[in-house]
DNA sequence: TTTTATTGCTGAACAGTGTTCAGTAATTTT
DNA sequence: AAAATTACTGAACACTGTTCAGCAATAAAA
């Protein structure tokens, strides 16, 4: 049956077509400014057609998030060669931003936007459950340590998420008040290495 | 001219009218499905009429926000009867996640929705800074009681709002991995005191 | 080979959105 | 009483995501 095969084969390439389309032009113009329509004209295809390998706009964008996700988690995975865990521990804050910094429409996807919300609150179990995992490892490196309480790995490693996230977010959604681009970097590295020190600074070993 | 005084009256009644079934609608519905035709159908004018007051939608939502500003700063103000700076830092991210949970809509529209960042944009200080002193002061009462190095204060004021924020967006965006409620106000409160704690613990005064 | 069935795709249509603006009816001024 | 101003309407415009009857092109069956 290599009709059938190449059929499927085909089938496959359009969808793949339609989701190479989609990130480029959500990348450009910002995933709110891409209708459906517009994708169908990049591809050359009708607007129908789009329908018949997604569900909806949401499935679309729940793909992305998806993929988003993977290379998320192999950038915060660059942080690992890094023996020593509160100099692994600034480094992953500094490549969580960085991600952020260079893909904000995935990050958008990934952690704030309601387009796919709903699809995610479908899944089982969250899909960022490996990148965290890698963040708990790290907290529970610097209290192996004795950075911390073995107690506080949990609220630690939450501490952190929301800290870097919270950076993430006001930054990508224009919150901060109008400071000059240098000063804000400043201030995250500085705000960065200001929380990670004052974990660091609690053990006898390092105090000076 | 007691007329002309009247129509002004009640131009601005109408105006608050709008902007008072906004409020109501907003909170019920979300403002993703509030849409100006069902905003003009509860105050019983046609559509046309709500564009008599507001130059646009952004505009009602941008007022909104302004609001949303007024009432969370009244929230943070509360924290201020703690003279313990310490205590009072705790109590100030308390008081700022619970306004997040009661106006998850508000909390929206001041830092994460994209649909007034354009009218934010324009504006030539950001509306927040009152609150953001408010934390600032608190900070600022940390080091003057030897908690943390006064070189700090601008990098840890924002830490403190970066983790509240963080801690909020992700909530209010059901970007938690789905535990139980109140396994999740532990974990928060847990957050909160492990964050506060850390700076705490560094003050030799303090330590036992 | 001719007929039937299947497939891939279209594009008009539906119900909705924010926004505009010619036209109307009521009121005020002349 | 006539003219001018005002307040308001609701149809219309250009868009949105989504659906689905219909149409060619291909494949299978007769």
């Amino acid at each position: 049956m290599g009709i059938a095969e190449r059929k499927i084969k085909d089938k496959e390439k359009i969808k793949e077509k339609i989701l190479q389309a989609a990130i480029k032009l959500f990348a450009k113009e910002g995933y709110e400014n891409v209708s459906m329509r517009k994708l169908s004209e990049k591809i050359q295809y009708s607007p129908g057609t789009i329908y018949l390998h997604y569900k909806d706009k949401e499935s679309i964008l729940f793909e992305l998030h998806t993929i988003a996700f993977q290379k998320f988690y192999e950038a915060l995975s660059e942080s690992s060669s890094e023996k020593n865990p509160i100099k692994r521990l600034e480094l992953m804050g500094h490549n969580y931003l960085e991600f952020a910094w260079k893909n904000p429409e995935y990050y958008d996807l990934m952690f704030i936007n309601n387009c796919v919300s709903d699809s995610i609150a479908k899944e089982a179990e969250w899909i960022g459950m490996d990148s965290y995992g890698l963040l708990r490892q790290t907290i529970s490196d610097c209290a192996e340590h004795g950075y911390i309480a073995k107690n506080d790995i949990e609220p630690a490693t939450f501490s952190m998420w929301a800290f870097v996230h919270g950076i993430a977010s006001l930054v990508i959604k224009k919150r901060i008040p109008p400071i000059k681009r240098e000063e804000l970097n400043q201030l995250i590295e500085g705000s960065l290495k200001f929380l990670v020190n004052t974990l660091n600074i609690k053990n006898p070993k390092h105090k000076k």
